[in-house]
RNA sequence: GGCCCCGUAGCGCAGUUGGUUAGCGCGCCGCCCUGUCACGGCGGAGGCCGCGGGUUCGAGUCCCGUCGGGGUCGCCA
């Protein structure tokens, strides 16, 4: 090593010592005669002295130093308490103490903590941005998560297993990131959007306890909390029920949140997916804040008020909101079109008692009434409500209760909230999903929820191609603070389950065939049970880290067009790459299609 | 794909009802400074106001388009 001691290791006790230090210039206070170099490396910042002006003159910022001195007190009134190695300070050899290993060109932006620097320009500069304290801090709390996690692993004799990147698509949502395959022309690699079928393939092949820290690939348009390839901590387990994935789930989670200090006490809650819906509007309830929503769809069924007569009326309550201005409540109004809907009716509850508001004269004097006590709003508080379809109506209000939660100061930001919500549906209607967008697999009615192996729950057995709506699945999801950090499933491992859940959602044994004919074939050599896990690695970090984007804790993140800053990735390619690449070829009739032209 | 916000010096920003010479802080360059720690002092350089069009006697400012970035809904487990 070019360096005998850690700059940010050295204290009172090395006085007297003799050190070698490598690091980089983080500031410079030259005095003329005497200089001052604050070195930073990766363990933290030491003062250091030069008295040699011919020396000091010439050193600037990020300049990447070799420094040898000797470390020694600093004068008594010059410690500085703000730094860990303020005691101290090392007064550079005379005779050559100083030398420059690599100078530094001027900084495209300040490498300093004081000084916000936009997002695009820190990215086209990354390997500056890692050298100040945040962004270095979260990819080294990200290294520890991976490091906790895979402790935990290693003491239940879960075995490390890397998946293929280029493979085939699967059944999942996204589209596929696809690559050509050069040694056949005009067929086409899929990246793979999660390593689901490997994994349950390994089951097959006696693994029984495999994990990875997996890179997953999904070519979808970009929000705050996505990239183009991101990272899943990726489970699965032979022989075990949802309640064994569970257990595992939450010492791992317990493990990751005692690197900030945070203990996760006895299991952690739980909702079934009916339950979040009906009271928080959604399938990751923030649980920082307990106000719920109300169903008042059987207290306005003889109402005389039109746009109440709906299959769901709902309210949530923002306390205080009477005193809303009528600008704000108008905002709100604009707030729910963004959402694609109509709008939010809202009752004011005067101080006085009297029910304020445009819907107020359209009720009833019952309704009126006993309004305040259904919905538990006191004198002063407003009520939004939202009728219509059960489904949209509640999200509306999930929404509304949320930004209820930022607007009052509701959500208590230093706290931590985890719940599995369990029992989801294992259908849902194919029409909803396509009219939301979704193609469906299969030309069924229905399409699956999680995914087409997870397995109905046990009372769901007999029934749940009978009546598929009602049927639920062994599927669970790990939500934290409102954001869903993990989800899993028990699988289908039993054959003729499998082909009903397969007819339930339309798709013929060919079709089946096609789109997973290797997974089924697997099945059919001794199928142990599994299920498994998948965290959202990124988010969990991002959440640990306390940054807002996950791009904070990714080493070289894309922005929102999937482009990076850094290396201009995506790039045109040559016309000889284009045709060695096949890009452009016609598949031979002689190989099968290698993309299934639907996924789910 | 829809909607909203942003784009002015290397970085972060200001720029009035449209008015002639576009500012501020930091950084940068030069000189000075022997106890500073986000050191300090003096001086200096640095701008196609994202790009294209339009309105106007005159556009950083108003209008249209476009590109880039961020957010949000759609989409995405």
């Amino acid at each position: 090593m070019i360096r005998t001691h850690d700059a940010g290791a050295l204290r009172a006790e090395h006085v007297g010592q003799t050190v070698t230090l490598a690091g980089w210039v983080a500031r410079r206070r030259d005095h003329g005669g005497v200089a001052f170099i604050d070195l930073r490396e990766a363990s933290g910042v030491v003062q250091v002295v030069i008295r040699d002006e011919e020396v000091a003159h010439h050193l600037r910022a990020e300049y990447c130093l070799k420094v040898t001195g000797e470390v020694s007190a600093r004068p008594e009134g010059n410690q500085n308490a703000n730094l860990p190695t303020g005691e101290i300070e090392v007064i550079a050899d005379l005779d050559g103490g100083v030398e420059v290993l690599s100078a530094s060109a001027p900084l495209p932006f300040p490498i300093d903590e004081h000084v916000e620097v936009g997002e695009e320009t820190r990215l086209q500069h990354r390997y500056l941005d890692l050298r100040r304290s945040g962004p270095a801090a979260a990819l080294r709390l990200r290294s520890e998560v991976n490091r906790a996690a895979r402790d935990v692993l290693a003491r239940h004799a879960f075995v490390e297993v890397e998946t293929p990147t280029l493979t085939r698509s699967t059944p999942e949502g996204a589209r596929d990131f696809l690559v050509p395959a050069r040694l056949r022309p005009g067929s086409w690699y899929a990246l793979p959007q999660s390593p689901q079928l490997f994994k349950q393939l390994l089951m097959v092949g006696g693994l029984e306890r495999y994990y990875q820290i997996a890179r997953c690939y999904r070519d979808e348009d970009f929000r705050a909390d996505r990239q183009p390839e991101f990272t899943q901590l990726d489970v699965e387990m032979s022989f075990v029920e949802q309640d064994d994935v569970i257990a595992l789930s939450e010492e791992i989670l317990a493990a990751l949140w005692k690197l900030v200090g945070h203990e996760i006490t006895g299991p952690i809650e739980r909702m079934t997916y009916a339950d979040a819906m009906a009271r928080y509007g959604s399938d990751k309830p923030d649980l920082r804040m307990r106000e719920e929503l109300v169903d008042c769809t059987d207290y306005f069924k003889d109402t005389p008020f039109r746009v109440f007569q709906a299959p769901y009326v709902g309210a949530v309550v923002m306390p205080g909101g009477a005193s809303q201005p009528r600008k704000q409540l108008d905002a709100w109004q604009e707030w729910a079109k963004q959402r694609g809907a109509r709008g939010l009716a809202y009752v004011l509850f005067q101080e006085d008692g009297e029910l304020g508001g445009p819907v107020a004269k359209n009720l009833s004097d019952e309704e009126k009434a006993g309004l305040a006590a259904h919905v538990g709003a006191k004198p002063g508080d407003c009520a939004f409500f939202a009728a219509g379809p059960v489904k949209s109506s509640r999200a509306l209000l999930g929404a509304a209760r949320l930004e209820i939660g930022r607007r009052c100061g509701l959500i208590d930001e230093a706290a931590w909230s985890f719940v599995w919500v369990v029992d989801a549906p294992l259908f849902e209607p194919a029409d909803e999903a396509t009219a939301a967008g979704d193609v469906a697999v299969g030309s069924g009615a229905w399409t699956a929820v999680h995914h087409a192996f997870t397995s109905p729950k046990a009372e769901c057995l007999d029934s749940f191609d009978k009546d598929p709506g009602t049927a639920l699945a062994y599927a669970y999801d790990i939500v934290c603070n409102g954001n869903e950090i993990g989800g899993g499933s028990i699988r289908i491992h039993r054959e003729d389950v499998q082909k009903r859940v397969f007819e339930v959602m339309g798709l013929g044994e060919a079709e089946a065939e096609e789109k997973f004919g290797f997974l089924l074939d697997a099945f059919k050599y001794g199928a142990p049970p599994h299920g498994g896990i998948a965290f959202g690695w990124d988010r969990i970090c991002a959440l640990l880290s306390g940054t807002e984007s996950i791009r904070e804790v990714i080493a070289f993140p894309k922005t929102g067009g999937g482009y990076d800053p850094l290396t201009a990735a995506p790039a045109p390619i040559t016309a000889e790459q284009r045709t060695e690449a096949g890009v452009d070829a016609k598949p031979a009739p002689a190989v099968p299609v290698a993309v299934p032209s639907e996924p789910q």
